[in-house]
DNA sequence: GCCACTTGTGTACATTCGTTCACATAACGT
DNA sequence: ACGTTATGTGAACGAATGTACACAAGTGGC
């Protein structure tokens, strides 16, 4: 075999990945899928299940991966979005609440993932946000924002941002999709959530901070 | 009935209860635990289940209670020890941490329901958390050290404050409770977490911000 | 054209599951 | 003391589960 081998557009791998990923944006926990349900859920025998999985942890695996490529589709369009500095933030998180519309089981299987069943899933969805973190940094120091940070200090605001907005998942995945007002209180809250961390950056000194002296 | 009536001192309903924590503390994930196992780690007939809960989510439900009692009981030693300002998120930290390696399942289960399957666990968590970040900003207010901010901001970074300290949970369950050295890293980094975000905080003006204007 | 291999299917089996029912026993109100 | 109620037990069921094996069908290389 030498490159693409997909003998039917419509392939049992992704069909199995789909169904689980329908699973779970139907409201089911991922760790609580079996196996004949994702079979069932995707039209297929469960023996097929085996060609493509091991078990229910390896799909988890596996969805993780794709779940790397959702979010670098996210990074790329913030990056294309995002041309003058004052806007940043309210457009990367719009553009972040927007891209969890559209894909919606795939950042609730990233919630639920990140304190789920396999140890792997955890570690590799963690690692997700390590590169995100690092990647925002890179960007931040490119459009020379945070020239007066050194790097460990850039790296822990950078991570502060991210477990933020990550955080804010789990309140999108408690609204109703069509619910418009949540959601655009959502955004607005997760918004001024970094405004007020990036005002902490703006005056923030490597060395000892003194504690809440305004 | 009048008032206490426990026949015996180790009640069913708490020992299955018990068995759900020790599982989910072993690993497993609440949303995967079954009738049959939850009793089988218990040490009881399955049928006693149904004595006390109408099924697993009830049983999560009144998990939910529990883990209330211990925040509260969090709270109460965090507000006994800060006694000096200065030391108020070393302190409190470390508190966290301290009681999140004594009662690791609950905080466990904590972490899991934030995005778990029952609607009814996630509102209930968090409630909890809103709660806690309504105490936080009373504390602060009687404390005198936010007299610059009002009430819709205080709230504001009391929320990012709880926020952050429970997404440092991922963290911690992710370690082992004897890897003393990682734990230390993990309260460290929450640390600055807290205070770049009161620095934020102490410099934070009501109305729209200049952003990463330093 | 043929062979090796990947992928999908059907059947099958032992386990486990949730739930019900009838029955025992201990506790409490009175 | 007695009856009522709360609590625990055992056996049993139908359904669902994970997994194995044998077989069909389509594919690629030669």
């Amino acid at each position: 075999m030498t490159e693409r081998k997909r003998r039917k557009p419509g392939e049992t791998r992704d069909k199995l990945m789909n169904a689980a990923l329908e699973l779970v944006g139907k409201g089911r926990h991922f760790a609580s899928l079996g196996i004949r349900e994702v079979t069932r859920q995707a039209g297929v025998v469960p023996t097929s299940f085996y060609r493509h999985f091991r078990n229910m942890d390896d799909l988890g695996l596996q969805l993780v991966d794709e779940l790397g490529l959702v979010l670098r589709r996210m990074m790329r369009e913030a990056r294309a979005n995002v041309l003058q500095a004052d806007r940043l933030m309210d457009e990367s998180v719009a553009i972040f609440i927007s891209h969890v519309q559209q894909n919606r089981s795939f950042f609730v299987f990233m919630a639920q993932g990140m304190a789920g069943e396999s140890r792997a899933v955890q570690e590799g969805i963690r690692s997700e946000l390590r590169f995100f973190a690092s990647e925002l940094g890179n960007d931040l120091r490119r459009l020379r924002l945070v020239d007066h940070l050194n790097d460990g200090d850039l790296e822990l605001t950078c991570d502060l941002v991210v477990r933020t907005v990550a955080f804010s998942l789990t309140d999108l995945i408690g609204v109703s999709p069509e619910d418009d007002y949540q959601i655009e209180q959502i955004r607005k809250r997760t918004t001024r959530f970094l405004q007020l961390i990036f005002v902490g950056a703006a005056h923030w000194r490597t060395g000892e901070q003194a504690p809440l002296s305004s």
